[in-house]
DNA sequence: GAATGGCGTTCGACAATATCGAACAAAATG
DNA sequence: CATTTTGTTCGATATTGTCGAACGCCATTC
């Protein structure tokens, strides 16, 4: 991809960026300054975009937040997903028999992408949002996705991604982490122990195309006291069942 | 709102809005004849959105899709949309006590998008996407809508509504139209007897703000025979007090 | 296996157009 | 009522987006 980008077009995108969960409303000047451009150019950016309703702006206090189009469209992404349609079902089922929180993400370069999920029950619910993205190497479903893909992307992957220790437990030692790879590789399934926030465990396991690539993973994630239990035993089993099940109606074969 | 408009942000939003649920893969020469332009000037714009997400490429056929970052976007939309949360449980109440299918529509200039829904039990289900647009002057949700704006409002929307027919039933006189509107608002909710699909039926109720602002609306949809049942008597009854309660959590006061 | 056609991509030159600062308007603040 | 802050408009400028032409790749055809 060469590099002769279309200015305009791309601060328009870094404006439709500096909204987010959190920052849900934003005033001109903020944005400026979030972009590092002049008012002036923002403005007319921001027009652009408002007029066809990517934008809007609200009246009581001038500020401006994301606009229905970008529902509209990302609605037609998620329509058109087809792993999500697929998978679907497979976490539902799973999410019952175990009765925990279970995830659906993508890889999206060198993150992770979660795209369906299935609340556990009980009133600790993990926070987890469609569209969040993740690091792929401190988290179970990116080091299962990681640990299947070839050696040399998966290098590359490690080179780009910064080492951010979310809890003492994160590795970030690339050559630790290839280590932990190599035995998710051999285990079949990866395990994440309060690597990116304590208290939390889960279990993940990768999803193939009919390519036989990695393309996305399933993961159970719960509060760690509960994985003790003897009970638990056959969780990484059921776990790694759905994820064949998912592969398989995707085209994968063994 | 001015019309100093930046061209290429505008262009590349037309590019987007190439895709849709239908069209879910398109070629640089397919979207150069939608957009009516060179297939260079596409290339660049193309390839601005592909670098940054917007757009992702098939390998195997070169054409493009829409990209995760569109995903991620919608929802923080979806995720902001306060009046979503709110309504969420009480149409999923209304869906169960109804047996049928329950749509919540915003109202986004002179147009009503689909942001939340309850699919009704049975393997007869309508189509319905999250994010889809409607015509206000045709549906159930936006006659609920369009009765209970201010006259001015109402009279502008549909001056600019260009009037199609979807079936023999459709009202595309104005005049006939504002008298069914008449008629709703005085009733306190709408019908919607086969005018977008024959055999549809649909009974709607606004929903206001806090200013006691129109701003959306529920409705509730099903196959015409079903509503004539005598059982079916209350059923306008409890799609009024489903919106009532909504207005009500938004801090409308009666 | 050379020739053809179709399509995605790159390049260079030109003029259209996006950009910025300054000025204006309109609220908010004291 | 003065002052500050912030959204919006305008005009001059050169940056930057645009187009046509050409390139290279792949598949199909003869």
């Amino acid at each position: 991809m060469s590099d002769r980008l279309i200015q305009s077009v791309a601060r328009s995108l870094d404006i439709l960026e500096q909204f987010s969960f959190t920052q849900t409303e934003l005033s001109v000047k903020e944005i400026s300054e979030g972009v590092k451009l002049s008012k002036s150019t923002v403005h007319g950016l921001i027009k652009t975009l408002s007029q066809r309703g990517y934008l809007e702006q609200n009246q009581e206090n001038q500020k401006y937040k994301l606009g229905l189009r970008l529902f509209e469209l990302g609605n037609v992404v998620a329509g058109n997903m087809e792993i999500r349609q697929i998978a679907a079902p497979i976490i539902a089922q799973l999410g019952e028999t175990l009765q925990e929180t279970v995830h659906l993400v993508i890889r999206d370069g060198n993150q992770a992408v979660y795209v369906e999920k299935r609340d556990g029950p009980g009133s600790i619910r993990m926070y987890s949002q469609y569209g969040k993205r993740a690091p792929l190497h401190c988290t179970g479903v990116g080091k299962a996705i990681l640990a299947f893909l070839p050696e040399k992307v998966m290098e590359q992957i490690l080179i780009e991604s910064e080492m951010v220790a979310f809890t003492p437990k994160t590795l970030t030692d690339p050559e630790k982490i290839k280590e932990e790879l190599s035995i998710t590789r051999d285990r079949g399934y990866a395990i994440d122990d309060e690597e990116i926030e304590l208290g939390l465990t889960c279990i993940a396991a990768p999803i193939f195309n009919h390519k036989k690539e990695v393309i996305a993973s399933i993961s159970c994630a719960g509060l760690k006291f509960r994985y003790l239990e003897e009970s638990q035993e056959m969780r990484p089993q059921q776990v790694i069942q759905a994820a064949k099940e998912i592969s398989r109606r995707l085209g994968w074969k063994e």
